[in-house]
DNA sequence: CGCGTCATTGATGTGCATCAAGTGGTGTGG
DNA sequence: CCACACCACTTGATGCACATCAATGACGCG
């Protein structure tokens, strides 16, 4: 092998404790690299994959940011989740074999293609694997219910800090600032995502920024106030 | 074996091309019968699991109808599903080992119990049960995303449609009618799942009504005109 | 430098929430 | 069997949060 080429494999990812089971023996690792089959390098506005595409593999997401986002015969469209380094994205192709959402890349970015064959077959011998799996699943459907939640019965203003507060403590779990970010998605899909109109997210933000919650700079954001944050979303701000 | 006990089995069960896999042999059902561990029986109003509860198993239904739901600190909280016959609940307490969500029967139900860890188990063995595991997981999770669709980009008429036929369409592949459905659930409940209030739940029938789109007595609902709903859905109503 | 994209802010409109009153069906106990 | 209470539902009047429409401003890139 040249000597050139790194060794691009989970044992040797520093995400592997986000993607990966943990407690693995090394001959379940070297088994686990061997499932990652290719890389693949998507620029900034191109499709991982898109609604209809037929669907053979779940990606890891090594660097970048995606979104996914569904869409009416109308033409509207609705971004369900924004996703980051180390989590996985695909899961909805697994039921019909073809994807139901696009995935686009909001950065250049980079992920691990696991073809979901190999994934299953796998995980039919290392249990945890299988276990993790099944978790990441599960894990998926536990968020969209905070979604649903968020869109069914919060306000503007909620949803916007539940917004923030979601996006910075999953930065923070991969070693970034616990009170700055930066967002990778305009306000329009901000807004899409949390079933409001691109001004209402705008409005909003200067509205925190008027409270002394946040700094904003175009897509740099400074949390001055994490407590007040929370007590928006649990609707208990100071108040009357 | 008590003779006048009826074997109440996967095997003969006639739910069960609804939440087992197709295709299996003779001794693959036989051991997908013993993974059914005991069956539960829910009275109107009663709670399958709740919300911190450990998790154990997942529960395909027997019969009955169930909601699921989530709440904010704050007591608000939000319908995240309505589950019917052949579907199975509980995938949400997979990834922490407790479920994050309450279970409510709405009518006199019957479960089947399925430990999660003999899931796992066979799938690892079966693998048509291992893909039906999965499937199930990302049905869910498309589910999700059609919900995420309605609650962020639809307005009162269109969710309701909607959530029509989506019902009807369920209850269609059950063997119910097509055009005729008995709601098990309030206004409210509705309207919680639709993120509307029940008084605009209400309306929206009336409208429907008005236009003779459907009829309505008390929970009893006939659709007159599917394809006005279909097209209410898709926002191409005939229109100015 | 000039254009396109994204964001902010203001003015106005509207769909749904809220508040409130009344109806009808159901179950219960006298 | 009827009277009553309770709950789910309907319908009307009003208010408000957010959408819509519109103008302007700030970057960034070719």
């Amino acid at each position: 092998m040249n000597p050139h080429t790194i060794k691009v494999a989970c044992s040797n990812c520093n995400l592997r404790e986000l993607c990966m089971p943990l407690g693995l023996t090394e001959a379940q690792i070297q088994r686990i690299d061997d499932m990652v089959a290719t890389r693949r390098k998507i620029k900034r506005g191109g499709t991982l994959f898109h609604n209809g595409e037929a669907f053979t593999s779940l990606y890891a997401i090594r660097t970048g940011f995606f979104k996914t986002c569904v869409a009416t015969e109308d033409g509207r469209d609705q971004v369900t989740g924004f996703q980051m380094a180390g989590e996985v994205i695909g899961l909805d192709g697994i039921v019909n074999d073809r994807h139901t959402c696009d995935a686009i890349a909001l950065e250049d970015a980079e992920v691990c293609v696991m073809p979901f064959d190999r994934i299953e077959e796998l995980s039919r011998e290392v249990t945890a694997l299988q276990s993790h799996v099944h978790k990441i699943m599960s894990r998926e459907i536990v968020r969209e219910h905070g979604v649903m939640l968020l869109l069914g019965s919060m306000r503007a203003e909620e949803r916007l800090a539940a917004f923030l507060l979601n996006l910075v403590q999953r930065l923070h779990t991969r070693g970034f600032s616990q009170s700055e970010l930066v967002l990778r998605m305009t306000r329009e899909e901000i807004g899409s995502y949390l079933g409001l109109k691109l001004e209402t997210v705008s409005r909003t933000f200067s509205k925190f920024v008027d409270d002394g919650i946040v700094e904003v700079r175009q897509r740099h954001v400074r949390i001055l106030n994490t407590d007040a944050l929370k007590r928006i979303v649990n609707n208990q701000q100071a108040c009357h």
